[in-house]
RNA sequence: GUCCCGUUCGUCUAGCCAGGCCUAGGACACAGGGUUUUCAUCCCUGCAACAGGGGUUCGAAUCCCCUACGGGACGCCA
């Protein structure tokens, strides 16, 4: 039985690396019907807080990282929290003086490794450091193959203070959750021949370890830090980003199915999913391929689900309000699904519909009237649509032929003065659809103030 | 500084382990074109890479070595 943990530290933020950390856990776990393990390791009081664990709990959640074990959810490895593991570290910590591999210093207890000792000066530190010669220790690595360390230094593992470090405390709750496989970051790598070592001195078989790549930022150099643009589960979540996309952009980063297949669905990612098809190199994060897979998510969204999700990003944007007639904000949604890649763009992209001290966009107006005579256009649009009753998209097209064959041109020629007027842009919903939408009065009232202010200036 | 890991289009990647099928495939972005009488979608085309050098071999993106570059680790943080 598989057994994989995702080991995060509550520090308040939710990484993009180590979201994909649990993603990665979380589909081996699944893809070979084993359990995925969430441990909190919160033994830093420093900067643990209860808010910390609700951001990563919410962050998993809303990327659908469901755990078989760990906080909430119980399990018979428990506790799941390591701060509460304290009785389980110290009776490994009697384990390894069993077998002579602990000593004391400068109040802090010590692993000993085993191997001819002599003193040298690191000029790095700066102070004579104990050196010790040992065998290398082999790890055999899911991704990267054999990898040799040679261990030269004996390593605290119990603090003066009388905590146990990470890399003890790491291992010894590995070995007693039972976890068979520790997927990981690979600035985690140099650590792991420490790792093996007390796995090794604790008599206890290794796991398999896999070390992913980690994720570049954008630009510059290094790895993502949460002061990246992007760097932050919140943020997706803030933006109204759709998890599942988040969830299938992060799967491509660093790993891949293969073939050409990148748009995938959970049982498809859960069925491809494999260590070897993980790569080694490290991952530049793109923020542009994250929007471009989110808008494909969006627009195979059925119209409920698009305006469940969407009305309250309208709200919170406060483009629309409680007074906002349901049936208008539908409307509105109905011809403006599909067009933007990310929910937050739909307020800037949609509010016209909902206010008239919409902004004109320069670069728009100067295209528009560039050529020819477009007030003059715009003039018989507004007398012709005056006359018309039946603002329906059929009706609105039928007159809108009627109007360009008269004049001997494409209806076409009306459309960019007409929707500049109304809506301040080039671009927007269907033509036919958003006059519609917007009625005969708003529609010809628009333009009424257009010509207005155009024929005074 | 020492050690560990890595290096294919601008970016994510396929191909590498089992050398010839690679005039190196796909995707994002970008540029052109088409469909849509508009917007978006969609479709087509283009642009663009095996880090460099040696070696092994009939043959190397694929195997070996060196160099360069990138990343990480070197905490009584996790």
């Amino acid at each position: 039985m598989t057994r994989v943990r995702f080991a995060p530290s509550p520090t308040g933020f939710f990484h993009i690396g180590s979201a994909r950390t649990a993603l990665f856990n979380w589909l081996y776990a699944r893809h070979s019907g084993g359990s995925f393990i969430l441990r909190i390791e919160d033994t830093d009081a420093a900067r643990n807080t209860e808010q910390a664990l609700t951001v990563l709990i919410d962050g998993m959640r809303w990327l659908g990282l469901d755990w078989d074990e760990g906080p909430e959810s119980g399990g018979e490895y428990g506790p799941y929290f390591q701060s509460e593991r304290r009785a389980i570290h110290d009776a490994y910590i009697d384990r390894l003086r069993e077998v002579d591999r602990i000593y004391e210093k400068d109040g802090a207890l010590w692993f000993r490794l085993e191997g001819e000792r002599h003193t040298v000066y690191d000029d790095f530190r700066k102070k004579e450091v104990e050196k010790v010669r040992s065998a290398p220790i082999v790890i055999e690595d899911a991704v990267r193959g054999r990898v040799e360390k040679e261990l030269d230094e004996d390593f605290v593992i119990v603090r003066a203070s009388g905590d146990p470090v990470f890399h003890f405390v790491n291992v010894v709750d590995d070995i007693t959750m039972g976890i068979t496989h520790v997927i990981r970051g690979e600035d985690h790598l140099s650590n792991t021949p420490k790792h093996a070592a007390l796995f090794d001195a604790l008599g206890a078989p290794r796991p398999v370890f896999a070390h992913i790549p980690l994720i570049l930022k954008s630009d510059g150099p290094g790895k993502m830090s949460k002061r990246d643009r992007g760097a932050l589960i919140e943020e997706y979540q803030r933006r109204h980003f759709l998890p599942a996309a988040v969830r299938n952009y992060l799967c491509l980063l660093g790993w891949s199915p293969k073939d050409d297949r990148e748009k995938m669905a959970p049982e498809e990612l859960i069925e491809r999913f494999d260590l070897d098809g993980i790569n080694r190199g490290n991952a530049r994060f793109d923020e542009q391929k994250l929007v471009h897979l989110n808008g494909a998510y969006l627009r195979e969204l059925p119209l409920e689900t698009y305006a469940w999700m969407a009305r309250p990003v309208l709200h919170d944007a406060g483009i629309v309000d409680d007074e906002t007639p349901e049936d208008d904000v539908q409307s509105v949604l109905e011809i403006c699904r599909g067009k933007v890649n990310l929910l937050e763009d739909l307020p800037g992209y949609a509010d016209y519909f909902f206010r008239d001290d919409y902004a004109f966009d320069s670069a728009a107006e100067k295209r528009v009237f560039k050529k020819g005579d477009p007030l003059a256009d715009l003039e018989r649009v507004y007398r012709t649509l005056e006359k018309l009753d039946d603002f329906s998209a059929e009706s609105l097209e039928r007159t809108f032929a009627g109007l360009a064959e008269s004049a001997g041109v494409k209806p076409f020629a009306y459309f960019p003065v007409t929707r500049f007027a109304v809506s301040g842009r080039a671009g927007g919903p269907d033509f036919y659809a958003m006059l519609r939408v917007l009625g005969k009065e708003r529609t010809l009232g628009r333009i009424r103030r257009v010509l207005k202010e155009r024929k005074g200036s």
